[in-house]
DNA sequence: TTCGGTGACATTGTTGACAATATGAGGAGA
DNA sequence: TCTCCTCATATTGTCAACAATGTCACCGAA
């Protein structure tokens, strides 16, 4: 019944042939951060394929996958979980990922071409305009946050950092925070400390950039942290 | 006739239960590692099935697991081959090795317990009289390297920095390792950078410890870059 | 000779069924 | 009432078959 394909494959577009499995990561994904799942919950396979219109084959591959990426714990003959972040690995992650950023501000600021340095400056323009329009909108500067780290990853031309903060980290970065819910008001700081930070780096002030950086993940930190004192106490669907 | 099971199960030992993808992943491992399937090369489903006698679902879990480690790379509806390292993202790899590996010493200058401190000291000592009895041995050092460098990232206390050195990256560098024969010499140089980043981390001077594993590990990147100028071309088995 | 089509073959994508294991409710005994 | 055992159920592990796609040798025409 449910056997007959999409019709997918080659189609008309020039799509690179997206996978079952892919969907499924995406589904699984997308479950995670939007908090429908939960912390330390395990996810069934026969309700996902169901839930997809596919079978258990493509998302057990999903989950190794998702699992490997460190999203997912797995435990054989009994399945995988949502990754449970205690407050020091919350730590941990932060400690690398300041590492790490800093690291990418400091190349960026010299590798970066003339178009990366405009496109920074062009960013933080558009990022003002949203401030000045709509001074505490709910979180419009997540995705500016985002874009910024992103420009700056890329920026430094190294693809291993780019392969670790900009997906693995990321990932799990997004898991945390929503798990714990953002104070609120470190945007405007955080719009400054980003406005220093690419000043420095389109200058070409390496060293500065990165300290700058670091500080700036730091106080980040601090700021997720602070609110973790009340902590969520780690659920188990059903 | 293959279908009967291995009687596997909880079994008399209490092993945690080794699943069929797990084997499959280590053995594709294994055959990457020993340098079997060589760079760019694709990994046939069916034959690594065969070869294990079980059939291509576990072996596809293990190639999910893999490309999203980094060690394949994979496109739909072809395959997945052996991750190709340019000298370019290898010399990416280094960088981000020296910052967390430079994050972990410094760490480890901290957090390292009393006996943490003692193995250290001791697992140096006994990579002395292996130098002593036999002072040109092929690669003994290998290993006491592999020994050394997971200590002090066991030690760092951060798991975030464990998992990123002590799994992804190590693949990979075993890998590159393998790829490009090393260059004999650095065993004599690179014991003396460890007896030093040792003394540092015993003696808790963290800003020391960070700094020397940075050099040890520019050192280390040197050299293998160096025998890197005898590129071997990427070859396709088959 | 070289180019492009065409078909057979190899390989990957997906599925439904069955086996093995874990989980949890319910009952017997203390 | 509490503990431990038993068994039904849910869930994961594995398989073999089929569908879809990619690969490549072969062949004819320019």
């Amino acid at each position: 019944m449910t056997n007959m394909k999409i019709a997918g494959g080659t189609g008309d577009d020039g799509r690179p042939q997206e996978t079952r499995c892919d969907r499924a990561t995406a589904f699984i994904l997308k479950e995670i951060i939007d908090g429908r799942i939960g912390p330390g919950a395990r996810i069934n396979e026969q309700d996902v394929a169901q839930r997809l219109d596919m079978s258990r084959g493509p998302v057990r591959e999903a989950i190794r996958g998702l699992s490997a990426r460190g999203l997912l714990s797995f435990e054989p003959n009994v399945g995988a979980r949502v990754v449970l972040l205690d407050p020091k690995l919350i730590a941990d992650l932060y400690e690398v990922r300041a590492e790490l950023e800093g690291l990418a501000a400091r190349n960026a600021a010299k590798w970066m071409t003339e178009e990366d340095r405009a496109a920074l400056l062009d960013l933080l323009a558009q990022h003002d305009l949203q401030i000045e329009k709509e001074p505490l909108g709910p979180y419009p500067l997540s995705s500016f946050d985002h874009d910024f780290h992103t420009m700056i990853l890329q920026g430094s031309k190294n693809r291993m950092v780019w392969r670790i903060c900009g997906h693995d980290l990321r990932d799990l970065l997004i898991l945390v925070r929503r798990q714990h819910s953002i104070r609120p008001g470190r945007g405007r700081d955080a719009l400054q400390e980003h406005r220093q930070i690419a000043e420095a780096i389109v200058k070409g002030n390496s060293p500065l950039a990165e300290l700058l950086m670091v500080q700036h993940i730091e106080a980040s930190r601090e700021s997720l942290l602070a609110s973790l004192s009340v902590i969520s106490t780690p659920q188990r669907r059903r």
